[in-house]
DNA sequence: CATGAATGAGACTTCATTCAT
DNA sequence: TATGAATGAAGTCTCATTCAT
């Protein structure tokens, strides 16, 4: 995740298993199998995650997707598991199989699940009528490309960064997309999930120190 | 762009180019500099579209914001130069100085624009009051996404794929998030850019039967 | 002997001898030591065999040669043993020590045992007087060298291939060689052991439609 | 043709070429494909050595097989070509490919030469009647397994060799093997090429002074 | 200015060998 | 005694880079 598939070494794999590189063959076929048990197993965490909060919700539907992005944050976005999302990104083409693999696995199931949060949404009359896959794209986008972007940019040390703080992000998108779907959105934004003045104080585009890296 | 910088050939560059191995050599020393050379130029592409859409504007911040977004989904995202940001992700903690100059020639300048015209909104009394930052994140986001998306797994054949039309999702998209920023969001969703009926008819009922491709 | 010693895994022999990898070790130091066990046991095999042969015999000195040779074909040339000649024609040179083995106790015994058989029938008048390990030569090289194509060749399905019977090859050998030992040949070939007609129907002209194999 | 394909590293060959390793693989792709061109190349040499011979000859047909066999003593059995019997002979079975060459390239050409001059002897009533593709197979069988010989153990010193001239033992086969082809074979083998007395003296089993390698 | 043949460091992979159990 | 997981040296092959023409 950190380096891309080419440019990991089998040896470095190896030695970070406390393996030697010879004893990584004998579980996977090839540094291809390797990579490919990489990302299935770290999508199965998802896929898993994902299920868990499938299950019975109560409360309103917008709260429910809070709840559902917030615990993808949580449990994805801010852990090692999110370079599996660039990682994907990058080698798709020249694994095909990934592809497939990806759509069945991760990107179905979810659409699935954001589907029905929404579809509820409507039905109980919460939601406007909106089309359903766009509305799930609108609302996993952000989260997703906030990992991806963290995982790869927030690892280098830029001047002059803008430092978006996620938790900040994730409650900008929910304010402004759950704002967006109900069907009569009242002057006061009370949609959120957790009260929070606009824009609280917190100094922006302060070049922050940079996080070596390794 | 289509294989990432290791899986690419320096042969396959130059046969391409129309040239030969050794000719590309004169040009550029190693295939880094190649590499981050042909990173640049794309990248200039990028601001240069970035400025041609930044000029003076009249309407509504509304309509600003969505002429900003389809401007740029319909010259970058549909375009060659979307591979740009797949290979920048994939990337740069490979390259670091690429993290720099990604920086100041495509984030800020991007973040600065987004964050001007939503302070318009605002000023103008057409918006809520936001976090700029983190709203200019959640526009943004899913358009860049979609376009990454579509460049790793539009190119490949997958059974079942959820077929979005990426037209119907920056629409949804759009919809969704300027309805969420005015400040009174009307009954009836009029902050659209070109008048639609709501949803379309075309029928999206959640477990979609998949339409394969090919 | 059907990969050669460098092709052969130590893994598969061990299975094929029902144990573990690890128990080979506690049998023979290393491949090599165990290569060299396996081309010593097959030569003492093949040692015993020509002792069995070599026993006293009453009959004219041609009929003992036919009979040598022939038994060497039955009980050699047509067995599993006959691997032993290529993989030992393979390797002496990277195994020097075979060499003085494999001179030792299956050149020299049988050189010694044919020299002696010529020998007796130049003695008591039988054949004309020769020279005898030249001779020797003469006798085996067609036998072993059929054993040795079998093994190799014949293990390969090739179109069009010379069906030779290997009796029939015996046969002629014999018939040939024998011939031309006698202190004066007669009109007809009577020094055959069995007495066969000259050239059996199967008519044989030159360029035989290839009867393919398999 | 020393080590035989396993044991024979790429990077030795290159250095003999004068070459270095990654130029070898300008030319072949594989370690596989460079072997099976050595052969072939080697293969297509003995080929042409055979038809300049085939032409036409005009003297006795035992006169033409002595002539034939003994060139191609002097051609191939003496010259480092005769290692690619041993490599042949060791490796087809790994190289299914070889099988199918070998035989159309070799043995059949090899094999119609030779029935054709057995065929002529017997049609102009120099020799009696034979099944041609033994007695070819009982021709050439000595000389190519002589050539085997010397070119693995010829090269190995042991103690106690049989120091087998091969001028003589050719000479031997010749005198047999054509002594038994003949319609009537005369008191005195006349059919030898060059007159010799039957066996010098040149005393035999004494341990020749072993050449050493390299 | 352009070529393309040659290079050789480096990476993946194999497999004989070891050794704790 | 037997196992089989682990090892790491060694070999094949790739490909960025060089340079004489």
């Amino acid at each position: 995740m950190e380096k891309g598939f080419a440019a990991t070494r089998i040896e470095e794999v190896a030695h970070r298993a406390g393996v030697s590189k010879g004893t990584l063959y004998l579980y996977y076929p090839s540094k291809e199998e390797l990579f490919k048990a990489v990302v299935r197993q770290n999508l199965s965490a998802l896929i898993a995650r994902g299920q868990e909060l499938a299950g019975a919700y109560e409360g309103s539907s917008s709260a429910l997707l809070a709840e559902l992005l917030g615990m993808y944050w949580k449990r994805v976005g801010e852990t090692a598991a999110t370079g599996i999302h660039k990682i994907v990104l990058a080698e798709v083409r020249n694994f095909p199989e990934l592809a497939q693999f990806y759509a069945d696995e991760v990107i179905l199931p979810g659409d699935r699940l954001l589907c029905a949060c929404v579809q509820r949404g409507i039905d109980r009359g919460e939601f406007r009528p909106v089309p359903l896959h766009e509305v799930a794209h609108a609302l996993m986008a952000p989260i997703i490309f906030m990992a991806l972007h963290r995982h790869s940019f927030g690892a280098c040390p830029v001047r002059g960064a803008i430092d978006v703080d996620p938790e900040r992000v994730l409650q900008a998108h929910l304010d402004l997309v759950l704002h967006g779907l109900l069907v009569r959105a009242p002057d006061a934004p009370k949609a959120r999930t957790r009260p929070r003045p606009p824009t609280p104080p917190k100094p922006q585009k302060t070049p922050k120190p940079p996080r070596g890296r390794r």
